[in-house]
DNA sequence: GGCCTACATATAGCGTCTCTACCTATGAGC
DNA sequence: GCTCATAGGTAGAGACGCTATATGTAGGCC
């Protein structure tokens, strides 16, 4: 898959990972890999800019907790995450409807 | 509907427009209207590259008529275009599939 | 003990792509 | 003659994801 096609959906797919659950920029990446079969491998160089960005935007927040040792900085979505994730699916759903519409069936234009 | 959302599918929205006839630039913008009902409104500093962009991959190709005195640039599918659309049709489906299991059907995740 | 791999986070620089904003030119209508 | 709709085009900017790289810990292996 092209990975420019993602641009402008990202977002969405981080707070859609975060529905309900919360996790740290790593399990994100591999919860996103099973979710899609393998077909989306985010880089960290992408995910991490992006959960910062979105927390600069107050859609998530984040807490430091130490497991094993090791630090780790844990994301969950805020109400306003909420929202925007909502917001994001609603324009995902109008999105396709309107590139569908485009591509259309295979079919030809009907000269109507 | 966000513009950058496009990002890396114009060429697919160009291509599929161009499907079975051939159109001036001016023109496309308006079909690409049409058929989304409105949603896709292209400018043509967005519309005139894509164009030449794809020109220059060999995916289409462009004659000048003049038509009631005024020059249009007409642009057509060429095979490798068609291979292309064709390509950008599965891409799309591919990608879509991916997106939508992500979003999920609103759903939290089962914690299994 | 020393080394390497997996886990985990982070930043810098790059390239690409679309958008905004302009510019040019013709024909028609006023 | 002037303005508007049609038609094509370019320049510059901004956003965003990718590649490459750096840091640090835990655990396994030799």
């Amino acid at each position: 898959m092209k990975p420019d096609a993602l641009r402008g959906h990202l977002d969405a797919l981080l707070l859609a990972t975060l529905d309900g659950r919360q996790l740290h920029g790593y399990a994100i990446i591999e919860a996103l890999q099973q979710v899609s079969g393998g077909a989306l491998d985010l880089p960290t160089g992408t995910v991490y800019p992006a959960l910062r960005r979105l927390e600069r935007a107050g859609h998530v927040i984040s807490d430091w907790s130490t497991v094993g040792g090791r630090k780790r900085r844990t994301y969950r979505l805020t109400q306003a995450g909420q929202k925007a994730l909502h917001a994001e699916r609603s324009a995902w759903r109008e999105f396709t409807t309107v590139i569908d519409g485009v591509l259309g069936g295979g079919g030809k234009w009907a000269q109507t």
